[in-house]
DNA sequence: GCAAAAGTGTTCGGCGTACACCCATGC
DNA sequence: GCATGGGTGTACGCCGAACACTTTTGC
């Protein structure tokens, strides 16, 4: 690591304590016109019966990258999707202060592909970003920055992908991007600036799902 | 920290092995049109001899911010400036695979008030980015995030303020501006997209600088 | 008076926003 | 034929970009 050995004689000092590193990953995805967060109750100190966000230590040889889709997958069963580093926090945790640090990333998930872990404690359940019940630790301030950002991210990049199946009608994408942004979107607008990005392209398949006209079905160019 | 220590039997394994945590500060300036970094020449291995980033590790009861701001101060002297965490890296020196972590920032400090630490070893000097030397570890991909992220932070908040002195000519500001982004603006439309802004404001002062009209003098309406 | 930098307005194209009606289908 | 959601076009205001001349000063 990057550390200046030499003019740092305090370097040492505080490599005999060394913080630990944790990862943590911020899960939303959008159920129900909602955007929601996966979180997990606590079955052990510190913070028990709390909810929080899912996280673990760094493991050895273990990127943050992996450690960060390793994570998900164990919560989640989902890879493959948008994964971002959010911020790194070093004090999450005001009791321990022992110069622990925690990487949050973030992730978006298509709630059809989801798994949930079935553990019987520590078990993980979706909240909605408007009714989350009190957490461990400062967590919600992680999940606020982990919304500003996603809120952003939805603006210029085609990060909606990963909330959505293969194929999707241009309703259902809406309905997505309403439930982030927190507002209702003009539906012409919404078509005409989405399909000027070229994240999105048009399928020749339609699905009929009532008594009116069916809704043609689109695709992301690009899922990256 | 947000560790599941229950259900991560791993964690308790991993802890063993504690990683250090290293904050990293890539510190900008614009001197003679020129966006200029801060190196390091390394006066002992690893990469003994290169050039690197400033950085130190975390120390004991330090938060993130504290160490980002004391290792700011050791360098230039300077307080109280832009600075902003840019990225947590884990794989910056690919030779120690021990999972520490390096937790960058970025600044910008006005070169009028920075006073370089006089050093023998280890001594920091200004390089142009475009003429940056071979650097230690990944130091190259460190200060290309911040670059794009400096440039990014230009376009819509005030960032500039740190970069200039409390009364500042429009050229001065242009010039700044210029630098990061790396080509040249119209002097009408920068002078009126910025004070559109709010970010700056005339002073009732001139600055008369040789054979021609004096410029007017401006300063930011916020330094944070 | 002349050299040098400061200071100033207008035009144009693109983009986001507001807004209302016809279309295709199942029953 | 009617209820239901799918699909479409236009007008306007704002903003960024291009572009050239007058003003003020020191010598």
């Amino acid at each position: 690591m990057t550390i200046e050995s030499a003019p740092a004689p305090q370097a040492t000092a505080a490599a005999a304590r060394r913080p630990s590193v944790a990862v943590l990953v911020v899960i939303f995805t959008v159920v129900d016109s909602a955007l929601q967060v996966l979180l997990i109750e606590r079955s052990a100190p510190p913070a028990e019966g709390h909810w929080a966000i899912p996280g673990g230590a760094l493991q050895h040889g273990e990127s943050l990258d992996q450690a960060a889709v390793r994570k998900l997958a164990e919560e989640t069963g989902v890879t493959d999707v948008f994964l971002e580093q959010l911020y790194t926090f070093a004090d999450l945790d005001p009791a321990s202060n022992d110069g622990s640090v925690g990487v949050a990333w973030f992730a978006l998930v298509d709630p059809a592909r989801v798994r949930l872990a079935q553990r019987t404690a520590w078990r993980p359940a979706w909240w909605s970003l408007d009714d989350i019940p009190p957490l461990a630790f400062d967590n919600e301030r992680v999940i606020d920055v982990a919304r500003d950002r996603l809120i952003n991210k939805l603006q210029y990049t085609n990060a909606a992908y990963s909330l959505l199946p293969e194929h999707f009608t241009m309703r259902e994408l809406q309905e997505v991007y309403e439930a982030i942004l927190g507002r209702p979107l003009d539906k012409r607008n919404f078509r005409r600036r989405l399909l000027a990005t070229d994240f999105i392209a048009a399928t020749s398949e339609q699905r009929a799902e009532g008594p009116h006209r069916p809704a043609r079905l689109y695709r992301f160019t690009s899922r990256s």
